[in-house]
DNA sequence: GTCTATAGAAGGATAGAC
DNA sequence: GTCTATCCTTCTATAGAC
């Protein structure tokens, strides 16, 4: 039940998923749904709050002890991208654009669980870095939101609005780039 | 009657406007507006894909001349930021990514108009100022995105999920962060 | 708890008069 | 070209039987 509703929404959003469609998918009737969810609001809201905070944990990816900055920002941002290019993610950021508007609180979990959480986990292991004296780096919060920015090209935004596929090749060209960009930026001198 | 139909589709998406919201709001009946546009759908895809094609025109912003690199970018970066904060473009950009599954084509306008043509016209001339060896760029196509993607930190999510305004300081900082960390990696030894 | 059947409202689209 | 009135479908939500 919870199922069906969450594929049918995150497939087709939450004005073109009728209650009809997911008690079909469910096998269950509409009476049942409404049981258990008081109304469409609710079943919506809670079906993708619930997913905005089930997002992958991705602080443990940064290795705490890296001396070789380079490798550890490649394996990071490449599993990043990747990441951000998945058709779970895509949707979860293309209903939560859609519909913050109509539902507020979807932006705040989306946001506090997601992008948030990211940049703080990034920023602190910059300025741990900082301070070991692998990097030079003057406000770590900025850092870390350049790094993602930076592999946020408009590949991101071709595939989000399925105008191509991403190719290995290009991901890791992009990975790369970001990567030598961000290090010359800042690397010691 | 566009002018209606513009702003309700702007302010709350394709599902949630009516055809006879927009007559109302256009001060004319349900039939006339069918008489003009054949269909809902027609109507939608006319008035957001002329207003993909009516966005800024960026291109002029880029000094020709330009040896003072930095104050080239920051004034353009800033220029740009700011067209990004804008409530009419949030909006374009909402609804695009919201309806570019059911309506592919206005991805294509979007994308064609407004980011594609930005990072070409950002390419050429930071590909020109290279040229001119005040630049020492390998991949003038990745670094203009690079720096677009800098600029496009989370404030500009935050502000497109309504949960912040962004201040002229917050902007600033920002187009001040992304103008000294790609002359770092960018500006010749 | 789950079903069938239906109420009640709203939306897209059109017929026909002026 | 524009209006009023209406058709038909679809949607959310519920009543009542089992």
């Amino acid at each position: 039940m919870l199922d069906a509703a969450t594929s049918l929404f995150m497939a087709h959003g939450y004005g073109a998923v009728s209650m009809d469609a997911v008690a079909r998918a469910a096998g269950v009737s509409k009476a049942t749904l409404y049981a258990h969810f008081n109304s469409k609001d609710r079943l919506f809201a809670t079906i993708i709050g619930d997913a905005c905070q089930h997002r992958i944990a991705l602080g443990g990816v940064l290795p705490a002890e890296a001396t070789d900055i380079r490798s550890a920002l490649l394996a990071f941002g490449g599993r990043l991208l990747r990441f951000f290019l998945e058709e779970r993610a895509l949707a979860i950021h293309r209903i939560v654009i859609a519909e913050s508007t109509r539902f507020p609180e979807l932006g705040r979990a989306f946001y506090d669980h997601g992008p948030d959480a990211l940049l703080r986990s990034l920023a602190a292991w910059l300025a741990e870095r900082s301070r070991a004296g692998h990097l030079t780096i003057a406000d770590p919060a900025m850092a870390a939101e350049q790094f993602v920015g930076m592999l946020r090209t408009s590949l991101f935004l071709r595939v989000s609005l399925g105008l191509a596929a991403a190719s290995a090749a290009e991901i890791d060209a992009t990975v790369e780039a970001a990567v030598s960009t961000f290090l010359r930026a800042y690397e010691p001198a």
